[in-house]
RNA sequence: GGUCCCAUCGUCUAGUGGCCCAGGACACCACCCUCUCAAGGUGGAGACACGGGUUCAAAUCCCGUUGGGACUACCA
């Protein structure tokens, strides 16, 4: 039997790396075996959903790198594929269920039955589902019914052992009574997510299921209900969570952790891949890098790690600036562009191009390339309080004398600009570092650029020695 | 409270009874290179939560303790 296996995301808000990183595995699993891989939207609970959430969600996913063979976008032969749209095969379901006595209505109301946890909390007892309405007596459910009360209905768990083969965890046993009958439809008769995932993953042929640790326990509800409609469950792997750089669980307070930041940050999709699956997984004891096609090869579920993890943006960095590096000059000079562009600027392309080489190795963010090459492309270069100290401790007669030596540089390139720039650093008594710095100051208007020849080579002879003149005016 | 999950350097991890007085990567420190900043090179510090077992031998198996976390919803 061929793999399929799936990825569902409830499209509340926006995908965090936590999700991701989950969706990764399933996907990466799904390649590896030459499977099919789906992505359906777990939307039961209408009021959590918004349609921009949904675009996000699959607009993040293809950034990443992540393709479908089955989704809501491109459909597939167990269309639809966003939960809200399949209601009437929900109810279908229910039907059947209800005939074969597996559901029960349930009357009590969400004050009752809060009283009632309130309660067993209070007696020191397990505060879930007590199962009153599973015994109802026909009189007391005529009763009921004669007063119009609404009614959800519940799945009568089976009150027997239940046994999780957990791809990642092993064996995980659920003792006879410690899961209790669970709300399968609402009493406004919409569908939950314990039916929902049940049927849908059943009906979908789906095989593995890789989901997150916190759904470890409802793994044998999602079962129970396959085997009560005669259907067979499929394997499950429950990863671990993704942590916080504190260690603490992933939540709003960790800021930007969402996909869509990341890309905003100028993080390299290929460097956040290789960064996630490293997260809880591992090709061997020394592979760190690698692409996505190393990734399906290697990918393997069963090397899953079963603690969680903890996100590291220091790495993740590190890893963008390795990836970066790797570029090809046109293809990273395309990704910066919409950076400077968002800054305003306007590059042109073969000095951009050209730039590229000079700030491989110091990008850590594509949004960094704005800062480094900001002077390339505006002559707004009003220098900044480093910058400012290095020209005033110059003076203007060196940065007259920097922009005489450049002006007759000739031809303009960067052997010629750097013998200037050290012909006139010596005729004042000073090294590189301290001759090259008032001139990087005036010019960029920082301390902080690429090489300085190399830079004033693609900045060009006239805004260079103009520049120069201006600063040194300004003095 | 109950059920379940988890526990190796600060972080991600390798390790499935002897190859481990524990290996790699990021971060950190030092040095080298150097026009700034990076990148790169070399070296360094740094971990098996604790306590009991089992065994000739345990990071690895068992039990307990402690500490994290999830679930315990008519959220997913």
């Amino acid at each position: 039997m061929s793999v399929r296996s799936r990825f569902a995301p409830a499209p509340s808000g926006s995908l965090h790396v936590g999700n991701v990183r989950t969706g990764l595995f399933s996907w990466a699993f799904a390649r590896h075996h030459g499977g099919a891989f789906v992505l359906r939207v777990e939307d039961t609970d209408a009021s959590r959903v918004t349609e921009e959430a949904v675009h996000g969600v699959i607009e993040s996913l293809r950034w990443l790198g992540i393709d479908w063979d089955e989704g809501p976008d491109v459909g597939g032969p167990h269309a639809p594929y966003r939960q809200s749209q399949r209601t009437q095969i929900y109810r279908d379901t229910t039907d059947r269920l209800r005939q074969q006595g597996d559901v029960y209505p349930c009357y009590c109301t969400p004050e009752e039955l809060e009283e009632r946890r309130r309660a067993a909390l209070a007696r020191g007892e397990p505060p879930g589902y007590d199962g009153r309405c599973r015994n109802l007596t026909p009189e007391e459910r005529t009763a009921f019914e004669a007063e119009g009360r609404p009614f959800a209905l519940r799945f009568a768990m089976p009150e027997r052992e239940w046994v999780v083969e957990d791809l990642v965890k092993g064996e995980v046993r659920f003792g006879p009574g410690t899961l209790r009958d669970f709300v399968i439809v609402r009493s406004d008769g919409s569908p939950t997510f314990l039916l929902a995932v049940a049927v849908d993953d059943m009906l979908m042929g789906i095989t593995h299921v890789i989901r997150g640790d916190d759904l470890l326990a409802s793994a044998p509800r999602n079962a129970a209900v396959i085997e009560a409609l005669g259907g067979t469950p499929p394997r499950y792997a429950h990863v671990p969570q993704v942590l916080g750089g504190d260690g603490k669980p992933l939540s709003k307070r960790h800021g930007s952790t969402s996909v869509e930041a990341f890309r905003e940050q100028g993080i390299v999709p290929e460097a956040l891949m290789n960064y996630l699956a490293l997260l809880g997984w591992s090709k061997d004891e020394k592979t760190t890098l690698l692409s996505k096609q190393e990734l399906i090869e290697a990918f393997d579920v069963e090397r899953v790690s079963s603690n969680p993890a903890a996100f590291d943006t220091k790495k993740l960095l590190w890893m963008n600036n390795r990836y970066i590096q790797h570029l090809d000059d046109d293809d990273l000079a395309a990704r910066c562009m919409h950076f400077l562009a968002e800054d305003g600027l306007l590059p042109e392309p073969q000095t951009l191009r050209g730039a590229m080489p000079l700030v491989k190795e110091r990008l850590q963010t594509l949004r960094e390339s704005v800062d480094y090459l900001r002077f390339l492309f505006t002559d707004d270069v009003e220098p900044d309080e480093k910058a400012r100290a290095q020209i005033e401790k110059a003076g203007a007669d060196y940065l007259r004398a920097a922009a005489d030596a450049l002006a007759a540089a000739e031809p303009w390139t960067t052997a010629t600009i750097a013998a200037a720039l050290d012909g006139v650093a010596q005729a004042h008594g000073l090294n590189r570092t301290k001759g090259w710095q008032p001139v990087r100051a005036a010019v960029t208007g920082s301390t902080v650029s690429p090489p300085l020849p190399e830079s004033l080579e693609l900045l060009g002879t006239e805004p260079t020695v103009s520049r120069l003149r201006a600063a040194a005016e300004a003095v």
